[in-house]
DNA sequence: GCCAACGTTGGC
DNA sequence: GCCAACGTTGGC
């Protein structure tokens, strides 16, 4: 499978690029929505390039790099009643959720913002600038990841 | 904190 | 299978 590149979203009160930093690689679990599921358990592969997104941030927009290191397996915490992403659904046979393994990779300069996402037309494609589109697990296509990277001045 | 947009649930 | 109600996401 050829490399690809996403996007993930965190809130960064909650989890930034520094925690990622800090902890060097984290399971990017609790993620509850069926087609963000699929992403990690059918595509993301070892290896990938991963932006790390601040959302409800000031200011939003994208802060880091990581590469998944560890591809799509149980979410476990979908099993643990007392945890907050706990889903009665879920089984031992039948889990449900996925989660990956992403390695920090670098902090960007500076967070690209969602504002200047939004302003450069080569990005207006891109799934984060769609109306409506919450997606907190996407993919990025190489050529939008190539030029949000020259933006930040690390192309 | 507001609220638009979206996904999920559940009654029918 | 429809769709209203509800919960969540996430920009502002």
């Amino acid at each position: 499978m050829p490399k690809r590149y996403w996007l993930l979203k965190t809130e960064p009160d909650a989890y930034s690029i520094d925690d990622l930093q800090r902890d060097k690689t984290t399971c990017w679990d609790g993620v509850r929505n069926y087609q963000a599921r699929n992403f990690m358990r059918d595509q993301m592969q070892v290896g990938d390039d991963v932006f790390i997104y601040h959302s409800n941030a000031q200011p939003t927009g994208i802060a880091g790099l990581a590469k998944v290191s560890k591809a799509g397996y149980a979410d476990s915490t979908a099993l643990d009643p007392k945890d907050v992403h706990f889903d009665p659904k879920a089984t031992k046979d039948n889990p449900i959720w996925m989660r990956v393994d992403v390695a920090f990779e670098k902090k960007l300069g500076r967070v690209v913002t969602l504002e200047e996402i939004k302003a450069e037309k080569k990005l207006a494609t891109m799934l984060l600038v769609q109306r409506g589109q919450r997606l907190s697990v996407q993919p990025v296509e190489a050529g939008h990841f190539a030029m949000i990277l020259k933006m930040a001045g690390q192309g």
